[in-house]
DNA sequence: TTGTACGCGTTATCAT
DNA sequence: ATGATAACGCGTACAA
């Protein structure tokens, strides 16, 4: 009872194997008794033909490949979502993995999939200003690959991205405007792309509003929670920033901490927003201003134009970039 | 250049497939240098077995099921990192599978499963009072399940879960010391054997301290947010508890949301204390007492439990139940 | 140490 | 409408 196939079927039903393979890819060329009656005793024998088998004839796996930096983060949960809601739809497996932001789990886990594991990959990188050729592979097999959020200029895909620069510019002249003369950018990795173009936005608001660009205060986190207190908490102490712009969730998380321990009113001694998936920010102490990306949508769209790839049948598609927007909550911790 | 396989490798090489595979495959069988050339070459022509041809000969497919009611949820998702950690030692790959907490989901992508597609389940459970059945054919066909956090008590299978009793026990307890004579249980489906058991915990911790256990006061409540709204804002101000034990994370949160409206003060006029693996509890206004589960580990041991089952090789194992033990976080919003 | 040959379970092609 | 057969790419038993 282990090995139940298609032979062993086809032998007790006295019918050829084809038959029962057609009966279960609504083949038109099948008598709708003997479909029925296929059908009805395979269920009550428990038999489901094998995916690897069919994988290995068709080469085609309905799997793919989801690679994110972390999954325990409101963002990229959320985006995943996005993206098995669409897979879902198209009846695809989703395989799932994280790098931990490090470039090499993200190298090694695609050149894993360079083999017919997957039909196509969606992404949100976790390098920058490395060696890309281990996705040019992909491209020579075929494996169409979607960027989302995070993304490489110089790899022809298709890419979701947000309004970052504009959402970046916006928060920076919303701190302006309630009178922060010193902002701060948190950022983790300002040389990633998301790192760059959110940071041009905050230097343009401040341009903009004559206010001049200190290097000073563009500071430098890590993905460590403490190393980053130590960090912020010598900020707030020696640069004393009157507003902080942060470029990712968990930094503003970091200021809020140091705040309370050296007794820093939000938002009267210093203005905080930030980039946030975060659905409780209204609940937090103050109410945290955020700049909230559509991450349900970007993963959808993202999974969309996958699936436009692989439907193509190999045309060439359009490769483009879309650009969806974020939008700006303005709460109390930038003192609205 | 599409398809480079182990034949057309062995033709280049003038070398047979044989040797090919044992190059591939670790195996002791096979001259040093002959290896080397071999994986030199396939690396130099972007050459991998396939994973699909592999798993058919084998009946292995290094690919473990992880079945969820959500991602979005940092529970799940702090969860998932530990199944991930272990499945990545391993070497295995994760499908990931979301049911939104709809019974036929969960069967219908077991059923799928039903048929090699993967060595190993790891789930969270859907239902409940419910046929099992579609879960005993995957023991049938030697395709293990691990239980974590939400089980089936009436299926044999590793099971990971926390001390739940005890901690709905101890957070009730406190809730009565301090001063609450009140208090509301709040669950999402009090027949899940969740459910159940916590409200047990917040039975007897009442029955202990000698008030009357109240129907009213277990209020039951839906997964849809306004709903909950709706359904809270009723239940604090027509019955008017001066204490939350919450079974849920996001019912707490609605919680908060009903009292800012009301202007009820939490603790003064309520206390909350919720089951919730959020990281900035602390940051919440006010902070939020928790009982935290130990989400990441539930995950790995429970990853763990299924690669012993795999590694026992058909060998019958022991199945039984892990309890790990929460943390119970006790904050302002309960008064402490 | 290396090679030959078969079979894993399925489906597409061709024939009936 | 149904059946026979080859082929997908790999790994292993067996032979050399």
């Amino acid at each position: 009872m282990d090995n139940i196939n298609i032979k062993i079927l086809a032998k007790k039903l006295n019918i050829s194997t084809s038959t029962i393979s057609r009966a279960f890819n609504g083949s038109p060329d099948i008598n709708k008794d003997t479909k029925e009656r296929i059908l009805a005793f395979a269920k009550e024998h428990n038999f489901l033909p094998n995916h690897y088998a069919s994988n290995l004839r068709d080469k085609k796996s309905r799997t793919l490949a989801v690679i994110v930096p972390e999954i325990a983060n409101d963002f990229f949960a959320q985006a995943i979502n996005g993206i098995e809601e669409i897979a879902r739809k198209k009846g695809f497996y989703i395989l799932l993995y994280r790098t931990d932001d490090v470039f090499e789990k993200e190298v090694s886990f695609i050149n894993y999939l360079n083999n017919g594991k997957v039909d196509g990959i969606i992404m949100s990188v976790s390098g920058e200003a490395n060696d890309h050729n281990y996705l040019r592979q992909l491209e020579q097999k075929n494996i169409p690959v979607v960027f989302f959020d995070r993304v490489y200029e110089d790899i022809e895909a298709a890419k979701v991205i947000t309004n970052d620069y504009d959402s970046s510019f916006a928060a920076t002249e919303h701190l302006i405007d309630t009178g922060c003369k010193r902002i701060a950018y948190l950022v983790v990795n300002k040389s990633i792309s998301i790192g760059k173009v959110r940071m041009q936005g905050y230097i343009d608001a401040l341009q903009k509003h004559g206010i001049p660009f200190n290097d000073e205060l563009v500071i430098d986190c890590s993905n460590d929670e403490k190393v980053n207190y130590g960090i912020l908490k010598k900020v707030l102490e020696e640069l004393k920033p009157d507003g902080i712009f942060s470029s990712v969730e968990r930094l503003a998380f970091a200021t809020y901490y140091v705040c309370h321990d050296l007794n820093i009113d939000i938002p009267r001694d210093l203005k905080v927003i930030s980039f946030s998936s975060l659905h409780i920010a209204p609940l937090l102490n103050p109410p945290l201003s955020t700049i909230t990306q559509p991450a349900f949508e970007l993963g959808s769209k993202a999974a969309s134009l996958l699936f436009d790839e692989l439907e193509s049948k190999g045309l060439p598609i359009q490769k483009k970039q879309h650009v969806l927007k974020s939008k700006l909550y303005i709460r109390k911790s930038s003192g609205g």
